[in-house]
DNA sequence: GCCGTCCGCGAGAGCGCTCTCACCGAGTGT
DNA sequence: ACACTCGGTGAGAGCGCTCTCGCGGACGGC
């Protein structure tokens, strides 16, 4: 790691463009309360000598960062076979350079992991966090309360107590289900039943609710687990298939357990849509266009989510009214393919 | 965005240590030349106040940041339907960790993007760039060479000219590809023929010279044009089959290609392998072990080759003899499943 | 027992920037 | 003509840290 050459200071700035230092940092940050030929004189100045603030020096008298913490918990490979994550992390990226923050990626696993993300956010290193706390039992969103950081989580947190005023953004995963079990019924179907999603998290219970809103008792005994992998997908079809062989529709928690599914029931020699209609959630593009029919599924505007919580950390203080509830549901729409 | 609250400082533990400040600072940074029960004073001082070094301060005068870029172009949303990128970055954040450096992610998208990276890594903010360079005409790897960061590339980088030493981590996507057509020559077939990836990525202009290595001229007219994705696999198998319907293997360049392709081949009624062997490229988990068959494919250790960046982005001075070739090839495993 | 050595520690400068404050000159009101 | 304001500029302090340097005390050699 050799030293890069020396790089001008703002003193150097200054002496070229015959001006203060204070001036120059005046015309560096925006150029107010400098009359025009000065900041002209100092914006070439600047360009010659290639001149770059230094981040850390400015960082030790402001005291802000301009960079934000993307903090992801990922005991399993899951978050990464999966575009969730890449297209909200994408979101995120654009919001924040379009306000010239830095992001920092934080890859937590295992326990030590989060001793030192609580450390590294309580440093004072970075002006927020977006966090995705995947699991309800995460210790990780308490630890970076108590740091201190403005925090923005992304999808509901699923604690529900001890921490208060929580911002964070979600789909509306149970108005999506509900959207999704109620296109099954207008079908014509009966007998819907649900492959839930890993219950620890709040999106796999939330879907699990959207489909109770529905169908009510009739399918208490049609919801069979998952896990959002295809591996669960197909495990709960099969179970579902000999516990109830008169199933119509399938309604997955994701669509990598739709998939799952959709192997089973073409195995098992029933027709898709014909026999069973299935719908899946996310609307991962790869996996809901590839499959055979292609998926119908819930589609959730994953790179606005990240987007917004980055928007939401940024500027949330001055758009917030005190007191306004914090958490941000954002609408899912149904898309149809062949599938249902 | 609160401020948090005020944090101690050197000078405040040491008070309370009733050293100096510049003691405190040893102890922090290691504790050589401090008597022992100096030390165990200021540990037991930074414990009780909980102080953390504020690295705004530090990086000023050490001019060291422990913080290193990644920057991923990604024009298309290709890299992120890819845990290929996912898992790189995955074994970077490990590796980066145990070195207590942070990652700095840098997407970009776009000619502007390239500059707004350029600035930003010429800037000094980061002691060393992991650049991913996908495309051979990307503009990125020279701007970055000429800010003067250390870097190290993921991927033979595609230019042969102007740009010397570049230090870059590749899989042996030449000697996979050929142990993949050697596999299917093995097993008797004669007409086997190579789908490509994107050409304007080494990575696939490699596996086509592997190709080519072991057919020679008898491959010459069974390749087609692919582009990494399942739709360009099944665009080029079609092609394929209709040019030449004799065809009894294809290597495909990735598992994405390959799996489009199997869907093709389902469709026009021939058997995988009886009538058509086919092996794919990156065992890309969840597509490879989901295809109709399991696919058989070349497997790349992604997540060593982003480990392997990082640490030679650390050490690389210190290890490396002056003189070394730059590029580090990671070796590529045949794995059979039922599709070869 | 004296001088030279060496190790442990503290004093102080300074990294590059922002920001407050004081100053200065040009305009305004009387 | 005078004081008075006010916007534009420069001087200087200081953010929290590291690092060099010099001092003092313990220790070994003669």
């Amino acid at each position: 790691m050799t030293d890069t050459a020396p790089r001008p200071t703002l003193e150097a700035v200054a002496a070229r463009a015959g001006v203060s230092r204070a001036t120059v940092s005046r015309v560096v940050n925006g150029g107010d309360g400098v009359r025009e030929p000065l900041v002209e004189r100092v914006r070439r100045a600047v360009e010659e000598l290639g001149y770059v603030p230094n981040q850390a020096a400015r960082s030790l008298v402001t005291r802000r960062h301009d960079a934000v913490a993307v903090v992801v918990a990922e005991p399993e490979t899951r978050v990464f076979a999966d575009p969730f994550f890449a297209l909200q992390l994408r979101g995120i990226s654009k919001e924040l350079t379009a306000h010239d923050n830095q992001l920092v990626l934080l890859l937590t696993e295992g326990r030590d992991d989060h001793a030192r993300v609580g450390r590294y956010l309580a440093g004072g290193h970075v002006d927020g966090a977006l966090v995705f706390s995947l699991h309800l039992d995460d210790p990780l969103p308490g630890l970076i309360q108590r740091a201190g950081v403005p925090t923005v989580f992304g999808g509901r947190p699923g604690w529900s107590d001890g921490l208060r005023d929580v911002v964070y953004v979600d789909s509306d995963n149970r108005g999506g289900a509900r959207d999704a079990v109620r296109h099954l019924v207008g079908l014509g179907r009966t007998r819907v039943a649900h492959i839930t999603g890993a219950l620890d998290q709040t999106s796999a219970v939330d879907r699990l609710e959207g489909f109770k809103d529905v169908m009510g008792d009739a399918g208490r005994e049609l919801v069979v687990r998952g896990d959002f992998t295809p591996a669960g997908g197909e495990r709960a079809m099969r179970e579902l298939l000999d516990r109830c062989p008169d199933v119509d529709a399938v309604f997955a928690a994701n669509d990598l357990t739709a998939a799952g599914a959709l192997r089973v029931l073409r195995e098992r020699g029933r027709r898709v849509p014909e026999d069973v209609a299935v719908i899946g959630f996310d609307d991962m593009l790869p996996i809901a266009e590839q499959t055979d029919p292609p998926l119908t599924t819930v589609r959730q505007d994953i790179e606005e989510m990240g987007r917004l919580m980055a928007r939401l950390l940024l500027h949330g203080d001055e758009e917030t009214p005190p007191g306004t509830p914090a958490g941000v549901v954002l609408p899912t729409t149904l898309v149809r393919r062949a599938s249902a």
